[in-house]
DNA sequence: CCTTCGGTCGTTTTT
DNA sequence: CGACCGAAGG
């Protein structure tokens, strides 16, 4: 069934037939410049699009999907694979509008291999009843399985583990075969805890996260019926985020794409943020190799962001060095200068920023759903929390405290999971003392050895509790009822899902206790199981058929951004990683300081530095009109106060072309304070009523960089800031070094020669030291020709 | 068996 | 600072 690649154009007579509806195809292209045309009406055989930040990606994606539905492609044969399920809903909506009532099926790759798993499961030997462990459960389950082989409380941590065994999988690399290459120490304990952690799982009818790709790439490679089904029924794959793939990923789609080689993926090598997750940016770089015929198109203009913000992030990522040479473009207007802001501390810029937005919407000159506020780390959303409700001004923070991640929520689905799924042992621990029942450690221990004897579940042991010999009086009785209440809740299973969580709260007592507790909190956690039923309500009204089972993996795969409301008029705050995908007309980047933004645990490999390079960028490319930089001197993190250095990629920004704004009201000490009066507060230096030099010739909404200065070409020559060796001579004051035992610090000063050369350096976390250059165990991060 | 207290631990990013 | 774990007391 190959068919050869015959450049666009279809070979199929049926799908050649005039379209339906000329004119409908010409409304799908109107508005698409010729590049974006030539991805839509790409006919088959491989299709990659480079795509750059706000270039329209997500259009093309949707309006190809259109587009094929148009040529006569039935939707059956659509698979269309996106990052988030929040990414998949919007396009499955905009699709909609389109074409009404297709039935393409659009989700996540997660999504995707439960799909493939419920159907072909039982291949691998997989229940079709299998509960998804999140990373709580998981890394319970991890720790349950040490403590099986005795391998509790030694030598490496239970979430180190479970990270090798994660990366191993997303890699697609077996037991087995990740024993035969364990070489070093830590690798070869892996190599034990892997296959039996394994083991167990499937026991427990259980899969992690990564299983849900691993297993369905095995399933594909192992039984060729199954993929020949599949890459017949899937002829038109399109991916999106295709540069955050991993190896597992890679491997799904390549064996759905042999027969029927219509792969169109989209993505953006600059965006690619995911490595620590295993994405592999080589699957978006080597496309061409891996698909020799593959017709490749460029969107480089972007439509998102006005001129200023673009010339400002050409600049930045110009600096990363494995890296297609590429530059956005636009014709949008220069607009409003980026803007670097210095604060005093963490609470200060939190304070500032909430009173800038607050007074930017009392102005009349945006919303506040207009304004995004990201940060590299989820703790520094609490500074911020804080100064929204201080100021009144209406937040949402995207993950915050992730309504299914509450303990009394993952109680109730702990209840679901095990009447689902009773060989969950996972859950049945997590609950068979919530509320407490006199079911204790000793007890469960010795429940676990039982069920071990008889080779079953932990909850079929405690039906049979009376034959346990170790097991007797109260607590044998409690097991007995507590038996006896699942098999209850179990008669329950044909009745919608929020109605079975209503009867849990109920028949469990877990509502009772919540609310005789006089604990406060308690009637917050009342609040919030209850809001669980209304949830599971929901979703049963739009998914009549899921049931229970439909309702957990909705729960199980819901990503950070799926519960972010974008239609309300708030101010959304969110990890720059969460942005990715979006957009907002104005953006505040907090925090962007050197071990922050990038992240200290990047500084060591050049290659991760260059990630934390991206994930800037992509926050930055986020913005629309406005985007505002962020640092702060001093931040408190982890309940100490350190000095902050401001972020080594702001002075990668094109010096000329952004405005640097110190309200720290300290200029005796920052490099970076370069132009304007020091205004005391934000708002008062808002483009409309300064009198700041800069500003006045900022070209507000004229089409034209300031004066003397080029928008385009970021100088790509010189990279100032990544890792060098120690010893040199060419340490300056201003430079970022790294020190093996006190951290990161900043140059204050440099005195004396050769061997006797000293420094000076105020270290985030240790005060100043003076060191002597020569003898000191530390590098070079960045220096700073000031 | 349950609660509470104190110490220790370690803290990126997430489907 | 906060989450989590272990030991001691109720």
């Amino acid at each position: 069934m190959f068919q050869a690649h015959t450049g666009g154009g279809f070979t199929n007579p049926a799908m050649a037939q005039r379209s339906r509806d000329d004119a409908f195809i010409g409304e799908l292209l109107a508005d698409l410049n010729e590049e974006q045309q030539k991805a839509v009406t790409h006919g088959e055989g491989p299709l990659l699009v480079l795509a750059g930040a706000g270039s329209g990606k997500t259009r093309v994606i949707t309006r190809r999907i259109a587009w094929l539905l148009t040529q006569g492609v039935p939707a059956e044969q659509l698979l269309a694979i996106t990052f988030t399920n929040k990414a998949a809903q919007e396009m499955r909506q905009r699709v909609d509008r389109l074409v009404p009532g297709h039935r393409v099926w659009i989700g996540t790759f997660h999504s995707f291999g439960v799909r493939l798993l419920r159907q072909y499961g039982e291949r691998l030997g997989l229940s079709s009843t299998f509960t998804i462990y999140d990373a709580d459960d998981r890394q319970a389950f991890l720790k349950a399985t040490l403590d099986a082989v005795g391998w509790d409380n030694c030598r490496f941590r239970p979430d180190q583990i479970g990270a090798a065994i994660s990366k191993a999988k997303n890699q697609l690399r077996s037991p087995e075969e990740y024993a035969r290459s364990a070489t070093d120490f830590f690798s070869q304990a892996v190599a034990q805890v892997y296959p039996l952690y394994d083991r167990r799982l499937r026991q427990m009818q259980a899969v992690d996260f990564d299983d849900l790709l691993y297993l369905p790439a095995l399933l594909l490679r192992e039984h060729p019926d199954v993929r020949t089904l599949l890459d017949n029924r899937y002829r038109y794959i399109l991916i999106d985020e295709y540069q955050d793939t991993n190896v597992a990923q890679y491997e799904i789609i390549r064996h759905l794409s042999q027969d029927y080689r219509n792969l169109c993926v989209v993505g953006d090598p600059d965006q690619s943020i995911y490595r620590w997750r295993g994405s592999d940016i080589r699957n978006i770089l080597d496309f061409e190799r891996d698909f020799p015929d593959a017709r490749v198109i460029h969107l480089p203009r972007n439509y998102r962001s006005t001129r200023a913000i673009i010339t400002a992030a050409n600049h930045l990522i110009a600096h990363n060095r494995q890296r297609k040479k590429k530059e956005l473009r636009t014709d949008n207007e220069w607009g409003e200068p980026v803007r670097v802001w210095t604060f005093r501390d963490g609470l200060e810029e939190a304070d500032q920023v909430v009173r800038r937005i607050k007074a930017t919407v009392e102005a009349g000159r945006f919303r506040y759903r207009d304004h995004a506020i990201f940060v590299r780390i989820n703790a520094l959303t609490r500074v911020l929390e804080s100064a929204f409700v201080r100021h009144g001004v209406p937040f949402q923070i995207v993950k915050g405290f992730a309504f299914y991640e509450r303990k009394e929520n993952k109680d109730v689905l702990a209840y679901l999971r095990l009447v689902l799924n009773p060989a969950d042992d996972i859950a049945f621990e997590r609950i068979v003392n919530v509320p407490t029942r006199g079911i204790g450690d000793a007890t469960v221990e010795r429940l676990r050895e039982f069920a071990a004897t008889l080779g079953c579940s932990l909850l079929a042991a405690a039906g049979q509790v009376g034959q346990c010999t170790t097991i007797k009086g109260a607590a044998a009785r409690a097991l007995s009822s507590f038996y006896r209440l699942l098999a209850e809740l179990r008669s329950y299973l044909h009745l919608p899902p929020h109605e079975i969580i209503d009867l849990v709260l109920q028949r469990s007592g877990y509502e009772d206790m919540l609310k005789s507790s006089n604990d406060p909190d308690d009637q917050e956690r009342l609040a919030n199981v209850q809001e669980l039923v209304t949830a599971a309500r929901q979703y049963h009204e739009m998914n009549p058929q899921g049931g229970l089972a439909g309702f957990l993996e909705q729960v199980a795969l819901a990503s950070e951004v799926d519960g972010w409301d974008h239609e309300a008029d708030r101010v959304s705050v969110m990890t720059l990683h969460a942005s990715k995908g979006l957009e907002f007309p104005v953006v505040y980047m907090l925090a962007v300081e050197e071990g922050l933004l990038p992240h200290e645990r990047s500084l060591h490999d050049p290659a991760e530095l260059e990630e934390e390079r991206r994930l800037c960028f992509v926050g930055m490319t986020r913005a629309m009109r406005e985007l505002h930089l962020c640092h702060a001197q001093l931040r408190e993190y982890r309940g100490k106060i350190l000095y902050a250095i401001p972020s080594g990629f702001l002075d990668e920004l094109p010096r000329d072309q952004v405005e640097w704004h110190d309200l720290s009201g300290d200029q005796s000490r920052t490099p970076t304070a370069s132009s304007g009066e020091h205004t005391s507060t934000m708002v008062g230096a808002a483009p409309v009523e300064t009198s700041d030099k800069n500003l006045a010739r900022t070209h507000g909404s004229s089409s034209t960089p300031p004066p003397g200065l080029s928008a385009s070409a970021p100088a790509s020559t010189q990279s100032n800031s990544s890792v060098s060796s120690n010893g040199s001579d060419d340490l300056a004051v201003g430079a970022i070094i790294q020190h093996q035992h006190f951290g990161i610090g900043q140059v204050v000063a440099v005195s004396g020669y050769g061997t006797l050369k000293r420094m000076k350096v105020r270290f985030a976390s240790h005060g100043e030291k003076t060191l002597l250059v020569a003898e000191a165990p530390f590098r070079i991060i960045t220096r700073r020709p000031r």
